[in-house]
DNA sequence: TTGTTGACCTCTT
DNA sequence: CAAGAGGCCAACA
């Protein structure tokens, strides 16, 4: 890798879902963050595989990438990877920013990593019951 | 149009 | 037990 730091994605290709419209997967993981309940967290790959592609995990971090252009924000802080670590907190405004929000919704946030991940856990497949 | 990169995950060595 | 490689889909150069 090279350290590119390119930020770009001047808009959303597709903004949120205005109906029975949701053909991308941007959309889709839009619809599923915005539906993470306050407290609670979740990770990459259960999104992409609520989805149907578990294997498209990395598509999900692209899209949360995206969400900061979006205008409905999603809350990105509340998806972490398996293991319960800020993965992206360096891609927030400040590395710090996306602990303080974990933090202010109540979760506790050790090394970059959040405590108790599997009790806050938050699974759109048994939650949101297809 | 092709090649590389990426907020990941899982299997294999 | 730790490290490496592959795979997925989309966007950027």
């Amino acid at each position: 890798m090279a350290r590119s730091k390119k930020k770009s994605i001047d808009e959303i290709p597709s903004v949120l879902p205005a109906g029975p419209g949701r053909n991308s997967f941007f959309e889709d993981v839009y619809d599923v963050v915005s539906q993470i309940p306050r407290g609670r967290i979740t990770s990459y790959g259960a999104i992409a595989f609520y989805l149907g592609s578990k294997s498209s995990a990395r598509m999900v971090g692209w899209a949360m990438n995206a969400s900061f252009h979006s205008r409905p924000k999603v809350p990105a802080h509340r998806v972490v990877n398996r293991n319960g670590m800020l993965s992206g907190k360096a891609h927030f405004a400040t590395p710090d920013l996306m602990q303080q929000l974990l933090e202010k919704e109540g979760i506790t946030v050790q090394n970059d990593t959040v405590t108790d991940f599997e009790k806050i856990f938050w699974d759109p497949a048994t939650q949101l019951t297809v």
